[in-house]
Parts: structure tokens; C-alpha cells; sequence
DNA sequence: TCTTGAACCTATAGTGGCTAGAGGGATTAG
DNA sequence: CTAATCCCTCTAGCCACTATAGGTTCAAGA
């Protein structure tokens, strides 16, 4: 039996988080004592875990209630959990993708500033003029 | 003499966007007609344009009211607006690689998933164990 | 001149994934 | 038994918008 305290010291969750992911039905609410406070166990901490390290993947919460309910049914077939990973990282490259443009056009701004006085500063001059930029964003 | 309207179809900023970027300073408030309604000129246009633009390139609003405030002074050095634009740029830098790490968990747990039940699904069982995980996340 | 419909106004609430704080009650070590 | 630490609920705040409600103004056609 654990307090939400020591589940938040051994899956390095916050505690108002843990309290959050019980109110957006993550977590099933749990046994209290009788001073109503939150008691857990073994079981418990795993799903935490798993609900930790899918936020870390960056899995978001709708997706992480849909791949909880999958690991429910361990008979069914695993399409569904393979297609959220896979949205997921096409979601991801997409966002990379798009950063990597905003990084192309920053160094270019960046680089072509030569350091005098502001009427000539480039990144100035580019966020003016959208003329200065190399594509379309 | 634009209604906000206009302003909004010459520069892709939605109507509600131009009131919140009035709430938040970055434009000031403008002459209004008799019945109250906000009137713009060409220099509110051109303003809102560099808005967009430096939105666009992800600089936040803060950011871009210290840009706006730096182009009011053009005989001033331009080390203020060089740093600002150098400092989003590691920061978007600094989300790639972090993007691109994720990037790679996620394909190398997808990759290993078979398609077959649950049970001996990857992706649960990845994100079940971190010890299935190639390095810290 | 009048009417109609589009555009405008303010104010408020919602988005996601938490985090912070107030104001109180429970637990536990000494 | 007391004091320190934990825990409880509830509410509000973060960011950059977006959406809605309920009302007013504008501009073009009859």
C-alpha cells in the first residue's frame, strides 16, 4: 500500500499529476483510507509507469486512455496500438520537419546580420520585408 | 482607412487574433469610427505583418514585443535583436533533437511490432518496460 | 429614406497538460 | 500529545489563440 506520495517518489510523477491523470480517467480512482486519503498498489504503479513513459513519448492523453484500454484485451489483435504509435510518429516527423524549416530561415536571418546599427539589422529587415525569406511559412 | 476586416484578409491575422494582439500591446489601440469600430492605416498593416511573420518564425509574444520595441530605436545597435532571434534558434535547435530522439524510440518500437495480439505487442510492451527502451527519455 | 444582412463590438469560456496556491484535515515519528 | 509532514478539495493560471453569446454599426440596394 503506498500514499500518492511514495507512487509519486518511484515513478517521479508529481503528485497533482497523478491526482490530474484519476480525473481524466487514466487511472481508475483508487481505495482510500479512512481518512479518505489515496492508497495504491503494486498495480497501480505500473500503470503509472506505463502512463508516464507514454507521456514521455509524447503520446497524448486521448491516445494513452485508447492504448490502456487495448493492453485490456491481450487476445485481441494489436493493429490499433501499432496504428496510435504509428500516427504518433508521423506526427512527430511532421513537427520535426517543420522545425527544421524554421531553423533553415532563423540561421539565414541570423547569419546575415552584421552587427550595426538597427536601421540595417537583418532580422529586423527580415521580419518586415517577407520578400527576404528563401520559401513560403 | 481599413476595418478590421480588411486588415484581417491583408495579412491572414484572424479578426479575433487582431483584438488579442491589441490586449496584449502589441499593436496599440487604434482610432475608432463614430459607432465604436476599430479604423486602420498603413502602418498598422505593415506592423501586423512583422507580427505574423515573427509568429510564424515562432518567436513568442514577448519576444516580439522587445522586436517591435528595438525597430522604434533604428539608430540603436542591433545586438538586442541579433541575441533574441539567436536565442529562439537554439531553442527550436534544441526541440529538434529532442523531437528526433523520440523520433527514433518510436520507430524502433514500432518497427518491432509484428502485428500479431496484444499480449506480444511491441508497442504495449515498450511502453509496459522501460527496459526495452535504448537510452534515458 | 428605409431595410436588410454582413460586419463589427465586448465579455466570457474553452483548448492541453499540467502547476500553484488557499484553506483545511490526516498521519506518523518522537 | 504534539509538531512536522503529508494529504484532501477547489480554484485559478500558463500560452496563443478560438469560439460563442448577445448586442450594435455599417453599407448597399430598393
Amino acid at each position: 500500500m503506498y500514499a500518492i506520495g511514495d507512487l509519486s517518489r518511484r515513478t517521479g510523477v508529481k503528485v497533482p499529476t497523478i491526482r490530474y491523470y484519476e480525473q481524466m480517467g487514466l487511472i481508475s480512482p483508487t481505495q482510500r483510507s479512512e481518512g479518505n486519503q489515496r492508497r495504491y498498489e503494486k498495480t497501480d504503479l505500473e500503470r503509472l509507469a506505463f502512463i508516464r513513459h507514454a507521456r514521455d513519448l509524447g503520446f497524448d492523453i486521448p491516445a494513452i486512455r485508447e492504448l490502456i484500454a487495448l493492453s485490456r484485451h491481450p487476445e485481441a489483435p494489436c493493429a490499433g496500438a501499432d496504428r496510435i504509435a504509428d500516427d504518433h510518429l508521423s506526427a512527430v516527423r511532421a513537427k520535426i520537419a517543420s522545425l527544421q524549416k524554421l531553423e533553415h530561415e532563423l540561421e539565414r536571418i541570423v547569419s546575415h546580420c552584421g552587427g550595426h546599427s538597427v536601421e540595417d539589422c537583418y532580422v529586423i529587415r527580415a521580419l518586415s520585408d517577407h520578400g527576404l525569406c528563401d520559401h513560403e511559412h
